[in-house]
Formats: C-alpha cells, sequence, structure tokens
DNA sequence: GTCTATACGGTGATAGAC
DNA sequence: GTCTATCACCGTATAGAC
C-alpha cells in the first residue's frame, strides 16, 4: 500500500468503532461463505475474500474459526428478533394481532429469503456435532417461543378456555413454520411464502375456532 | 496379516456379494461418522476408523467421497421409506387408515431417533451447497408425497368435497411433520414423538372434521 | 480386494514486518 | 490493525505391493 499515515495514535473510540465495523464486516462475509459454500467448505481463506481482507484480520477479531462462526449465528439471529420484535411493536396488544405479527414476521421476505434459510439450515445441521449452536438457538429464541406461548394462554383465557395446552398449540404453530421453511428451502418451487401464510391461517384457525375468520382474512393474500 | 490364502479366484456371485457388503459397511460407517463428528467433519479417515477398513476401501467401492456422501444419504432414505412402506402394507385401503399409517410411521422409534434425525438434518444443512442432496430428496420422497397427496385426495372425495386444495393440505401435514422433526431434533426436552403425535392429530383433526375423532383417537397415545 | 505409503494441495493458526 | 510469510498438520486421492 502506498502512502497514508498509517496508524498515528488514534483515540478510543474511533478504535471501537473500527473494530465493530471490522467484526460486522467479517461476520457478513463468514455468511455469505456458508450461503455459497456450505459450512462444511466455508474457511478462513473464503471468509477473507468474501470480505476482501486478509486471513490475518479474521483471526485477529475472533481468535479462532469455531468462534467467528458462533457469532456469525448469534448474528443472524438477531436480526431475525429484531424482525419479529419491530412486526410486534407495531401492533396491537391483543393475542390474535400478536400472534398474527409474529406469523407474517415469519414469512416475510426479509427473513424468508432463500440465503437466509440456507443459513439456518446450515447450523442446525452441524448442531449435533457442536451443541454449542443448539444452545445458541435455545437462548437466542427463548424470548420468542414465550412471546406465542403468552399469546396463546392470553387468547384462550379470554374465550374463558382451559389454557393447560397452550405450550403445545404455540409448539404446533411454531413447528409448522419450521417446517414450511424447510420445504421453501429444500424445494422452493413447491411452496412459496404466500401458500406458508395460508397453510398456516387454517393451523390456527383450527387451533382457535372463535377467531377463524380473523386469522384466515390477515394472514391470507388476496382475500 | 497372517496366513489364510489370500484372493483365489472366487466366483462371480461370491464377489459380488462381497462387494454390497463391504458397501453396505461403510456407508453405515459413514452414517455413523456423520451422527458422531457432523458432515463437515466426516473424512475417509472417519469412515475408516468407524468401519475398521482402511482409507483405500472407501474409494475402491465409490470413487470418491462425494460419491460416497450422495450413496449413504440415499442409503437413509431407503431406510426411511422402507418403514412406511411396511406400515401402508399392513393397514387398510381407506384414506383414514393411510394417513394414521404414514404419520404414525414418520414417528416411529425405527426411523424418529436422535441419531437418524441427525443424519437428515446434516445433509439439509448442505443442500443449498451441494443440491445433489435436494435431488436425492426430491427423487425419493417422491412416492410418499404422492401416497399423502392421494389418500387427502380420496379422503376430501368420500367427503363429497372439492378435492382442489388437497395439495394444500398434504404439504400442511408434511410440513408440520418436519417442524416436529426439527424440534426434536434440536431440543429433544421440549418436544417427544408422543407429543408431536398428539399435534400432529389436532392438525389432521381440523383438515378433516368429519374424521376428527378417528385421528385422535388413532395418533393420539393413551387415549 | 485390501492394504500401506505417499504426493499434493489446502487448513487453521502464528510470527513478525510495517 | 492489517498484511504477508510461514508452519505443522490434515485432507483427498493415487500408486503399487501383496
Amino acid at each position: 500500500m502506498s502512502g497514508e499515515a498509517a496508524n498515528p495514535v488514534r483515540p478510543r473510540k474511533e478504535r471501537v468503532e473500527n473494530a465493530t465495523k471490522r467484526r460486522r464486516q467479517i461476520i457478513q462475509a463468514t455468511l455469505s461463505s456458508v450461503v455459497k459454500n456450505g459450512l462444511a467448505a466455508t474457511t478462513l481463506a473464503t471468509v477473507a475474500q468474501e470480505a476482501g481482507l486478509s486471513q490475518g484480520v479474521a483471526v485477529f477479531y475472533f481468535k479462532n474459526k469455531h468462534t467467528l462462526l458462533a457469532e456469525a449465528l448469534r448474528s443472524h439471529f438477531e436480526k431475525y428478533r429484531e424482525n419479529w420484535r419491530t412486526a410486534l411493536d407495531a401492533t396491537g396488544s391483543h393475542p390474535v394481532d400478536r400472534i398474527v405479527a409474529l406469523v407474517r414476521a415469519d414469512f416475510d421476505e426479509e427473513v424468508c429469503n432463500p440465503q437466509a434459510l440456507a443459513i439456518w439450515h446450515a447450523f442446525w445441521g452441524e448442531a449435533n456435532a457442536r451443541p454449542l449452536y443448539a444452545e445458541i438457538a435455545k437462548e437466542l429464541d427463548a424470548d420468542r417461543t414465550a412471546e406465542m406461548h403468552n399469546a396463546c394462554v392470553e387468547l384462550l383465557k379470554r374465550d374463558g378456555k382451559e389454557q393447560s395446552h397452550a405450550a403445545l398449540l404455540a409448539a404446533g404453530v411454531d413447528s409448522l413454520t419450521d417446517g414450511l421453511w424447510l420445504r421453501i428451502y429444500l424445494t422452493p418451487e413447491s411452496l412459496t411464502p404466500a401458500l406458508a401464510l395460508e397453510i398456516t391461517a387454517r393451523h390456527l384457525a383450527a387451533d382457535f375456532p372463535e377467531h377463524a375468520e380473523a386469522f384466515l382474512s390477515r394472514l391470507v393474500p388476496r382475500r
């Protein structure tokens, strides 16, 4: 490299900002590499190339490949969380609203696109060999699980029903979502997000018959 | 190695039998390694060690690692297929029977255990980087997809209903199964196969209200 | 058929210049 | 902070003995 005064003493704040910028950049490169090459063929070299940086920098900021990958998964999760949280913030407090918001968020283009789905499944695929991945999932998904569960409890309560099976209902909806994601990921030609929403809407309508029309009208497009 | 006359001329049949035996042995070792080490860390060395053979033999029978892994996935699929086919053969011709058989088969211990689930997800995780895996899935799951679809069409027909959304119903049940599998795989403490069956039963009961009781009574244990 | 030995490139991580 | 050079190791695949 030619020229520019290389590294004069810089204030701490500036150094910190540079660090977080670089970390973001490298994590983003890691996720891109996972999409392109898969987790098995993602190496420090592919990450560095994707980032337009040297291999050494990645190690400098993350110490080793293993923690880099874990951080990348965390980062991917944060984006997912932000998406559904924004959706929750923008909706009412009625449990139907909250469930609708959570479900719509999951099939939002922002979160339910081929790249994002590939990343999820790449990490899940290694979760058995690297339990840390499953732990991260459990940890970072706990609040969403709680939101869905609470909404189910609340809805049953309002309808004057027993709430003991709320956990089962919540697990059912979330599992259905996961399965629809897998299908969209593996064979996208067999299922679109729009159809996935319709399937989920029917499922919810059956779980909460009193609110069937609300779920259907608000989750199914062109209706 | 000491002793025994090594390789006299053997009849073709015997040679063929030895070949298929070895292939099976190596594929089994591959799947074990995938469970233990994950797909990323599965190497010819781990496979050879698992099989108690040399690395060279694996290459001799499968040419390279890539085709070995593809064959291992095919083999895993065959076991899965055999399981649901056996279940179908053992049941009646009424569509409710067939759907019940397919669903029960999916949560059978034979097929829905931690090792088997780890293998599925390991391959799905790499499917984006190795489209062959997705192709194998599509190819080897086509007949099951057709069975489920036919059963749904048939059931709607018997009930005097429109059959245009049968594909949606079939996709819904199968996606739900996949999602429940993922949950059992990632966080087994949060979901057992028995509960998964119950969730699926409720889903089916909603899809086919006329047969709700039949699905519930036949899929939900202790009832 | 099965093994061992080995070629050859890639891999994660370190050292040290700038 | 970032790079380049380098290390020891591991990966696939081949060659050739038995």
